[in-house]
DNA sequence: TGGTGTTTACTTACTAGTAAGTAAGTTTAG
DNA sequence: CTAAACTTACTTACTAGTAAGTAAACACCA
């Protein structure tokens, strides 16, 4: 009775969002992903018979799994501290994983580039990821965890800017510089910087 | 004795960094520039034989135009507050001008899918401009107009970063998002909000 | 001043490769 | 035996890039 799942096309998803992080959407194509799968062309075209539907899959299927991650952590009650650093190790990994970009930031800097379908599903999870982190840094400030002055959406709205903004310049300016705007956003909301030599690493792997 | 001068080539210049700035480097063709110039694709090879090379004059022209920018400033001893809002209404410009992203951005978040040469000329701008960055905030703070926590270079690099993802996230979520990270920024680097009303607007076309 | 190269700035007409997309046939599992 | 999951073989449109030709401006010299 169940769908008699494939997994060809949850792998065409995750090479597509793959090359998505790593080219952009414009300089992956069909060949990039058959040739990658080992499977033809057609097959692509198969379960997803346009690009635009292909990019939207990648980002509502990315939008899922990050209100799936969200809802783990509000189930098991993790604290803002907590939630935030998690938070950030989502583009660490990007990044150490061959300095891929973020889907958002990347489809964003193409924003005239890509198809009608695609810009709404951009603008939803962009509101998606700003509302959790406003959550996140208001219960913060409530705990006393955070400081921080003007609205919670205002500060959210800064710290994913910096962030999407930082891991873009780290593929041109090195890992380095991801970690350093990490650092200065927990100081300029009053995170205390325990440790100091294990720093980085450990902070920041989380979870 | 001077160079005869055509201006086609420079005319493929603004072209070719328009359309950068709007759809990104691998989603415009030398048809796009040709036909918005009314000229043959040929005419474009023969002023640049190669995108890769269009590419590299695009960035280098932009780098040298923002040096040239710094300079006019230090000449005339601009302060270190004008300095950064006339930095700001940079962006600003490109936001208002069509949506128009960052061409720093924009190359960072293709940065797997452009030629080599165009790297290193992306490398060398993101250099040039946190550099002239720091410089104004640390004048700013010995001047104690600004205050901030950690080095300057740290600071810069947070700002930019901001900047260049507010940039992007406005394309989706709209100019205000733009308008608020430069606030949010401001606030941070303990920049007094004189106006309430007028604000936004003339505080920050600046010059 | 006039004629002769030469260079600049193109156009016309092409190539080879790659892009997305499709139609029709084949394999395989329930 | 039927439907899902493909492959084979194609089309059309665009990509960067090239080769060869041309018209006009310029450079130099007698």
């Amino acid at each position: 009775m169940s769908p008699p799942r494939s997994n060809t096309k949850d792998a065409i998803l995750d090479t597509a969002e793959s090359l998505l992080q790593e080219r952009g959407f414009n300089a992956f194509s069909y060949q990039h992903i058959s040739e990658q799968l080992g499977v033809k062309n057609a097959a692509i075209h198969y379960h997803f018979p346009n690009k635009a539907g292909l990019g939207v899959a990648v980002i509502e299927r990315y939008n899922r799994n990050f209100h799936d991650w969200v809802a783990r952590h509000q189930q098991r009650g993790t604290k803002p501290l907590a939630m935030l650093r998690g938070y950030f190790a989502i583009p660490l990994r990007f990044m150490r994983d061959g300095q891929k970009a973020c889907p958002l930031g990347v489809l964003e800097a193409e924003f005239g580039a890509i198809p009608d379908p695609m810009r709404d599903a951009v603008r939803t999870l962009d509101a998606d990821i700003r509302g959790f982190l406003s959550e996140a840094l208001e219960q913060g400030r409530q705990q006393a965890v955070f400081q921080f002055n003007g609205t919670a959406q205002d500060k959210a709205l800064l710290v994913v800017s910096a962030l999407q903004g930082a891991l873009q310049i780290s593929r041109a300016a090195g890992t380095k510089a991801f970690m350093t705007v990490i650092r200065q956003i927990e100081r300029d909301l009053g995170v205390e910087e325990q440790r100091d030599k294990i720093s980085s690493q450990s902070l920041l792997v989380s979870r």
